[in-house]
DNA sequence: CATCTCAGATACATCAATGTATCCAAGCAT
DNA sequence: ATGCTTGGATACATTGATGTATCTGAGATG
């Protein structure tokens, strides 16, 4: 069915798309440096001057894609919390996270937007400030799921949700180097679970947990 | 001290050594494909004919300078951990960690370098070994401690070195991108000695690990 | 002392990639 | 319908990087 006219702004809205499509295949697979903008377009199906029609430099093309990825892999992320709130055990919870950070985003492009990120200042707070907001979507879906459970947290969210974010994606990165490392995460999952979690919250009253019961700062 | 004569032998040595530590420089500034030999060559104080000369090629001198990288890390990291065997506490772990890690070896370059072996598979199949050694050698010395120690670990110790090495990487990684993640390694660290430890084999009763995890604090 | 070797410098051929300037053709308004 | 606007293609100028081939001069060797 004909969902959308084919008026020419969708036109230019879905050559743009392509060629966002073309260059985090194309990035993810040379990086930023080793990616020519003529395999990107020929990648999409155009030529160099759609792209520097649609995007002023390689440089703009690169940050596009950045946020393209960033704000797909947010939208994924918090979809799947919604619909995988019912799921808690360590094997689910390492599942669920291996698809949000290695199925749709590719690994190698968020490694190029990483060290990119450190090589630029501006770019790396920008950086900083998207895996804020990812932990703070996590903190949140921790802070209902553990109240939900009648759970006590052993340390701050914020830091639980930083040492999930930071630690698992580097157990992520090294299961693409060695797969043999494919356990690794469900590891890392039962044992956290096991001690930021109060299994039973009739425990001494020594841990303040959840300081911040709303991750809603800044 | 005239430690070693001027021999020609040792002169070659000299220029290849100096080669490699200007390429790990430039490597992590700008990247395999960013960095030029020119740059190299010119910060080494040499011109690109002593880089051609001492290495095949750009890819060559790359993973010589991988190489070096791997075994300064490997060699500082058992020497760390010999010098700083009594150490248990999880932030002193925490620092002698980030020192290993961040303190030699530049965290750019050897994100480079997982990049370059996610895309080579020769490079990878090596990259992965490096690891296992490097874990095997953590393993080592998780086993001495404990056994020391008297306590007993509750998952193997591969995958509590794999888990220390993979998550803590990716924390450390985070680190460099926003600073407020310093705490997290610590975190992490008192996280993970609580829950792989079985702190005292017969008594339950401790699990007061509040946030700070360990009793000791700097 | 003459020569030979070889580390490193210089010069060069080649090639690829970015960015810009120009061109073309399809859709919009007057 | 005619011309204007504009998305995208084409052509081009420029730059810079890799790799190779050649040169040079200092130390080793007879």
């Amino acid at each position: 069915m004909p969902v959308e006219r084919w008026t020419p702004e969708r036109r230019r809205e879905l050559t743009r798309s392509a060629l966002l499509a073309a260059a985090a295949e194309v990035f993810s697979r040379r990086g930023f440096e080793g990616a020519s903008l003529e395999e990107i377009a020929e990648a999409a199906g155009f030529t160099r001057g759609a792209i520097y029609k649609n995007f002023g430099s390689k440089e703009e093309l690169f940050f596009a894609v950045s946020d393209r990825d960033y704000t797909a892999k947010l939208h994924s992320f918090s979809e799947r919390l919604d619909q995988g709130a019912e799921l808690l055990d360590p094997p689910d919870l390492a599942a669920l996270w291996r698809d949000t950070v290695a199925g749709d985003a590719d690994l190698a492009l968020n490694m190029e937007v990483r060290l990119y990120a450190m090589r630029n200042p501006e770019v790396r707070a920008r950086f900083a400030e998207h895996q804020r907001a990812m932990r703070q979507a996590l903190a949140q879906f921790i802070v209902d799921r553990t109240a939900a459970a009648g759970l006590t947290l052993t340390i701050p969210v914020m830091t639980l949700a930083g040492l999930l974010d930071a630690a698992s994606w580097g157990i992520v990165e090294s299961t693409a180097i060695d797969d043999a490392d494919a356990h690794l995460l469900e590891s890392f999952f039962a044992l956290i679970v096991d001690a930021a979690c109060d299994k039973y919250p009739a425990a001494p009253a020594a841990s303040g947990a959840s300081e911040r019961g709303a991750p809603r700062a800044s």
